[in-house]
DNA sequence: CCTCCTTGACTACAAATGTAATCTGTTATT
DNA sequence: AATAACAGATTACATTTGTAGTCAAGGAGG
């Protein structure tokens, strides 16, 4: 298995902190996370992690109280996932993922109006 | 960790084949699964392991032809995985989805129509 | 009948992931 | 100063995943 920089499934909740407020300290992010049972350490080890595989650093000019940020931008992330997954899932087909979705979910009027808007756009 | 039913990226590969044509024998399964340089042994595993956690089964009234199937359907597969995904990576948002894959993808004329037809009939 | 090939079963093993505990150094408190 | 409380580093460990090798049993060929 070669080298890997992917954002695994629990990783992508710091991300999402993160992309939000940049620059949050280990408790800020560990009071940001929602709904998780997770212990502090727990929290340390995937932004750990995230930073080995380069995905955030960490300002260390306030020692005891490092700062961490993403260096990747959330919308290349974000792109890249979804077309991975898209190939991985549908073969790269918008319209197998937006039957698929649709049986899951409900969109208000609002919502339709704006994705359609992005679709004539596209 | 709880027990996990999840198919991997890996399997999906062994999934479409076999959604594609159910009853299929390892060998035709190998033969199925395109530009891969996967062992036979690999596949084997990768099935082994799929029918571990219950996603195929194996008809083996044909001893040393053992035909494998899928036990679950691929619909509702893509919808639990779309879910997962959606949760993950967009809170939910599909706009948030479509807006980062209109930046990744291009569409045709016809799947744009295709596409605002099934969003109108939402 | 004995040998070889095919098919399926069992074993292997490193990397990634989820989930932490412990240790150590520093800061704040009494 | 002694100690408690926190922040950061190191270590741990079971599962899952990717990737396969090896072994055993049953048929095919000589």
């Amino acid at each position: 298995m070669k080298k890997n920089t992917n954002i695994s499934e629990a990783e992508w909740k710091i991300m999402k902190v993160l992309w939000e407020e940049p620059m949050l300290t280990l408790k800020q992010i560990t009071e940001r996370i929602e709904d998780s049972d997770w212990s502090y350490t727990t929290i340390r080890t995937m932004v750990g992690r995230l930073a080995e595989k380069g995905v955030i650093s960490a300002d260390k000019s306030t020692p005891n109280n490092f700062k961490y940020y993403p260096m990747l931008q959330e919308d290349e992330c974000k792109r890249n996932v979804v077309k991975k997954f898209m190939s991985r899932v549908f073969d790269d087909s918008i319209l197998g993922f937006v039957a698929s979705f649709s049986k899951g979910a409900e969109l208000s009027d609002e919502e339709k109006k704006e994705l359609i808007k992005i679709i004539d756009k596209m």
